[in-house]
DNA sequence: CTTTATCTACGAAATTAATCGTATAACGGA
DNA sequence: TCCGTTATACGATTAATTTCGTAGATAAAG
């Protein structure tokens, strides 16, 4: 477990985009994010300079326009969060955290049953499924 | 769906107490939470005022002592966070959490089979498992 | 009745996040 | 070459959060 990884609001939409869509200019990313709310170009470009000095995004500037990349890693980092929000919220019992979202989310038949086979997957890891 | 309900770091972890201890005072509060970290008196007491005014818990000034209760729901407050957890890092998709969650947390036999009966109940409504 | 401990009220500092305006440099087309 | 467009840099402001010190009131202890 490399960094701590502790985005603010704003750094999370803009790593979301750039984890999307991979390296980017700020012009990019303040479109996408202006598909979603307001917010003006300068503040997105400040951000993702300020994501930077905390070593959460590299930037490649050798040409004019500069292009910014994701350090930290899509997976690892919702990992982490996800970590801290059952341990905050569920005393640290992922089961709980499920229970309540599957409990009260509309979820498909479909995503269910992607569930429950990845359930099956984890009680019997050697029988393969050929998942992938 | 009555309010909006986005609580601070520091006004989760006053919930988290009160909702599984009910009503409290400020004492008992701040020493639960200096359980699990450093913060002061007077910190608590603050901030369990600020959340009286934003209208987050209620308090009986009867005795002394005032005793704080919350007023949001604990079941629809984390059934909200959740809402927004799974829409802004996994683009709204509960399974696409769940699978994420699943897949990286240790979790045990026992409760993969209680979230696997949860999403048979989920799936076959009718037949009564004698849930409640 | 004093003294000490415990409360609440209040104000204010310190931090952090988010936002934007303005300055300045470079590019691109007319 | 000149002008409008598009970049980055930087500073400053605003708002929210967290923190705590101090003052004053009340209870409890001696």
């Amino acid at each position: 477990m490399p960094q701590k990884i502790k985005p603010t609001e704003a750094e999370l939409e803009i790593l979301q985009v750039l984890w999307t869509y991979g390296p980017s200019n700020v012009r990019f990313v303040n479109d996408k994010l202006k598909s979603e709310r307001n917010v003006g170009y300068t503040t997105t470009l400040k951000v993702m300079q300020i994501m930077t000095e905390k070593g959460i995004l590299e930037r490649d500037v050798n040409s004019r326009t500069h292009i910014y990349k994701a350090v930290v890693e899509e997976r690892e980092t919702k990992n982490q969060l996800i970590d801290k929000f059952i341990s905050t919220l569920f005393g640290g019992s992922t089961s709980g955290m499920v229970l309540q979202a599957l409990g009260n989310q509309k979820c498909s038949t479909k995503e269910l049953n992607e569930i429950k086979k990845l359930i099956d997957n984890i009680e019997n890891p050697d029988q393969n499924g050929t998942d992938k």
